[in-house]
DNA sequence: ATCCTGACCCAAG
DNA sequence: GCTTGGGCCAGGA
């Protein structure tokens, strides 16, 4: 039986990241935190790319509210965003106003 | 084992 | 606002 770290922090980002409510958003830096792997959110983004459709992938943004994904994807995402009630700020949302906050008794597993 | 790359982050200039 | 450079970790060649 192998049990890979991977699969028990894709896990982790997983059910992170469906944590997060319509209407609010996360970086992939506190995604990953807030699984309990604070210097992974490179891996959340990976993961993303991987299997985003999934999973609520809109709601994961770059720090400061960032969009990262170029071109078309990078539409689509704010567009959906939108259509959830996210305001922008420019490029960036609000984050002020959409920030979602993880509850931190979710370092359990 | 090394080198490169990534839906990243942050401090500097 | 921008670009640069350093840092982080894992997976692929």
């Amino acid at each position: 039986m192998r049990a890979p770290k991977s699969e028990k922090r894709d896990a982790a980002f997983r059910r992170a990241i469906r944590q997060i409510p319509r209407g609010k958003v996360a970086t992939y830096g506190q995604v990953a935190a807030a699984a309990g792997y604070p210097l992974y959110h490179r891996h959340v983004a990976q993961l993303l790319h991987r299997c985003g459709n999934s999973l609520p992938w809109q709601r994961v943004v770059g720090a400061g509210g960032q969009i990262k994904l170029k071109y078309e994807a990078g539409l689509e995402q704010r567009t959906r965003l939108e259509l959830e009630g996210v305001r922008f700020r420019g490029r960036r949302v609000d984050m002020a106003e959409h920030q979602h906050r993880f509850r931190t008794w979710e370092f359990e597993d």
